[in-house]
DNA sequence: AATGCAATTGCAAATCGTTTGCAACTGGAA
DNA sequence: TTCCAGTTGCAAACGATTTGCAATTGCATT
């Protein structure tokens, strides 16, 4: 496997392209978000942010959150109850499966239902702009 | 076509049998509720009861909204941005497209898709206790 | 029909996640 | 280096929803 593909985006190149600042509290969140496995709210990004620089402000993390939302670098997801949740827009598209008892985030892809999706929309006269696709579920009983 | 499957549920006899007392904002309220054609939030329900009965609190609104939602009477919709919308738990499920462009709710329904969510859940070792599958699109332009 | 009391209400204040005004600060082009 | 528009931290504001509390009211019981 070359490295062609990397796994953690490069998100300072990226965004100086965009024509965004690279500042100091921004490279600490994005360092976070580079290596971040999971879906972390803004919360929880701050908490990270200040183990590595505590002058960051929650503030600055909403900014941000939002600013990288808006050049397309990172997805929102609103899951069930909690705040926004946040994760870097590589890699293919996927959907998630939320265990409604422990809270973990499994992800999921299914060409077929994308497909459909395209379908229906375009049955009704509609192109699809984005979509939201969540199972709320719990693990499966031993039989 | 008969009535024997009427459109608007009898939400007071449901709801006697809960074991809920019917007072007079949540009679107001039901009332609202069945003959809601749309998908409207709490404040929307609000001004349709003061409408009826100018004492309701909006208080009241969102404590029978989750009474409600308790007991199963409704399904409540986080779409994206906004507030919390309603809709009366009748008839069968079905999910939804929002017109980004005019805010406009249409409804559709997918035995395939319906199918393939089980599928990958139980795939992953999961039970599905609820889902959301919401297409955000715009009007296809005419070609 | 009158009684009794837990359930329900309206109101105001609180809460939660998120956004914003503002004055101080800084990245990076020149 | 200078310079200034972009960015920051802070505190206050925000919108949606929830909550404490004292007053009111269903409704089961006499
Ligand atoms: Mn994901
Ligand atoms: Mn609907
Ligand atoms: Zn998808
Ligand atoms: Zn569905």
């Amino acid at each position: 496997m070359t490295e062609s593909q990397s796994q953690k985006p490069d998100y300072e190149r990226e965004l100086r392209n965009a024509g965004v600042r690279i500042t100091r509290p921004r490279r600490v969140i994005l360092g976070i978000l580079s290596d971040a496995g999971d879906h972390p709210d803004a919360m929880e990004i701050f908490r990270r942010a200040v183990a590595i620089d505590a002058s960051i402000s929650l503030s600055t993390v909403y900014r941000t959150m939002k600013l990288l939302e808006g050049v397309g670098a990172i997805h929102r997801h609103a899951f069930e109850g909690g705040p926004s949740r946040f994760e870097p827009a590589i890699g293919e598209h996927h959907d998630h499966l939320i265990d409604i008892e422990t809270g973990d985030v499994i992800e999921f892809q299914s060409d077929r239902i994308e497909e459909l999706q395209q379908e229906i929309a375009r049955s009704l006269g509609y192109d699809i702009v984005h979509h939201r696709l969540e199972l709320y579920g719990r693990k499966r009983r031993k039989r």
